[in-house]
RNA sequence: GCGGCCGUAGCUCAAUGGUAGAGCUCCAGAUUGUGGUUCUGGCUGUUGCGGGUUCGAGCCCCGUCGGUCGCCCCA
């Protein structure tokens, strides 16, 4: 039994969870991110710095045996923080990073949240201008629609942090009392109004009529990206939405939530600018924006739409149909296995009924069977189509361009 | 950290306080060298764990662990 909040991944899982590696990475790489990658492990004080003391209730920490108070990463950013910090002059900017990290959080596991999970995780780092929030939050669209998601199913919330800081710089708001203001706007849609307003104060009333019109509210830079998503063909997919400011101190700019249009699932990613962030935590000043997607909501979702990897007949199972010719059978697995790409070419170790090994290749949805018995002493197998139960009689040394040949006709059957 | 609901075979679930069962899966056979059907047979349990009540507990009570959903917190 796995520990409470973490996962086993069987064949099934795991097949399901690489997948959705495999588009993470493919449009990533389609958008010019690098992949990147760093320890799970980090010394405490990495997180502390960035979140204060009060994060380490939330974390897996430990001493090591040498004495090293360590933490299993809740996130990547300090470390791709730490890690740009360390060699930002090796890298021509803008740095378009990703990352695929596991990371850890001890909480008390609910619906869409565990103690692990893996985010992936893009970044900008070392471009102030707004293209940058625009590419970011196409690149967290296009990543949505590539596993078959539509403007039905998802809906980008964007906000302004900046805007609320203006906001309260024009009224004054002390610098204690501001992230009280942001927290009760971020708790604005969970709570009752009373509540919120209660928290809010004498702000109440022009804070409400902004959450209530979002277009009342001017955000030039809101304005600019959503032109520019336009420009991208992208309009239907964000919506002004001002309750977005996001838990975390360090946002500066432009932030979004991604949610399910059923409102089912809590957000399927998050992210923002945090320009500030990099210079509070070390030497180097360096505008950044970024965000993270988690495997577990977005899993739950794709399998409520019945998203799946796919898993067509590929491969070959040699079947041994006399036990005599064992040896000569694996002589063809080995030649099969150096001529085939990226396939599966598998028999049965013990001795079976013909019967039975057709039946695992069948379930494990094998496309050719190839049959060796006695005419092996000739050079002649049995190379069968699995899905049309067609057989013909192969020479040995034309196996895999006989194979490749039934392949085309398949493919030109469409 | 707090609260609701739930914990029986690998899985899904039954069993009035009275001898723990079924379906599916898995394995084997029917079928001696060619397929997902069918039929037959077989394996699997400290009823999550510990205590209590009772002549007797899967069932009732307490505790604990785990799951799940929510709260707190936070992405």
């Amino acid at each position: 039994m796995a520990l409470p909040g973490f996962r086993d991944f069987y064949p099934a899982d795991c097949a399901f969870r690489n997948a959705i590696f495999a588009k993470w990475r493919d449009v990533a790489h389609r958008y010019g991110f690098v992949e990147y990658d760093g320890p799970p492990l980090e010394p405490l004080d990495l997180f502390t710095k960035k979140s204060g003391q009060e994060i380490v209730t939330q974390l897996y920490n430990f001493t090591d045996k040498g004495e090293r108070e360590v933490a299993l990463r809740p996130e990547m950013t300090p470390t791709l923080a730490r890690l740009v910090t360390a060699r930002h002059k090796d890298f021509k900017k803008p740095l378009k990073w990703f990352s695929i990290p596991q990371v850890f959080r001890y909480e008390r596991q609910q619906k869409g949240r565990l103690r692990e999970h893996y985010q992936f995780n893009c970044d900008i780092i070392g471009e102030a201008g707004l293209e940058a929030d625009i590419e970011l939050i196409a690149l967290v669209i296009d990543t949505l629609r590539a596993f078959g998601l539509t403007e039905k199913d998802f809906v980008v919330r964007l906000s302004d942090r900046q805007f609320w800081t203006d906001f309260m710089n024009e009224r004054n708001v002390p610098e204690e009392e501001r992230y009280a203001v942001i927290q009760a706007i971020d708790k604005s849609e969970r709570e009752p109004r009373e509540k919120t307003a209660e928290k809010l104060g004498r702000l109440a009333t022009e804070v409400f009529a902004i959450l209530d019109d979002a277009g009342s509210a001017k955000s030039e830079r809101l304005d600019t990206v959503e032109t520019g998503l336009r420009y991208r063909g992208l309009p239907d997919y964000v919506k002004r939405d001002f309750t977005v400011v996001r838990g975390l101190a360090y946002y500066t700019g432009v932030v979004f939530e991604v949610f399910d249009r059923s409102g089912e699932f809590r957000a399927i990613a998050g992210g923002g600018r945090y320009d500030n962030l990099l210079k509070n935590l070390g030497e180097v000043d360096l505008p950044a924006l970024g965000f993270g997607m988690g495997d577990v909501v977005l899993g739950e979702i794709l399998k409520g739409n019945g998203w799946s990897p796919h898993h067509g007949q590929s491969g070959v199972y040699v079947v041994i149909a006399d036990e005599d010719y064992r040896a000569q059978a694996m002589k063809i697995v080995q030649e099969l296995r150096l001529q085939i790409f990226d396939e599966a070419v598998d028999y049965s170790l013990q001795p079976s009924k013909v019967g039975k090994q057709f039946q695992t290749a069948e379930e494990r949805v094998f496309e050719f069977a190839v049959v060796v018995d006695s005419q092996v002493t000739d050079g002649i197998v049995e190379v069968k189509v699995l899905a049309t139960r067609q057989q013909t009689k192969v020479a040995i040394e034309n196996v895999y361009s006989h194979l490749m040949e039934k392949r085309g006709e398949r493919y030109r059957r469409g």
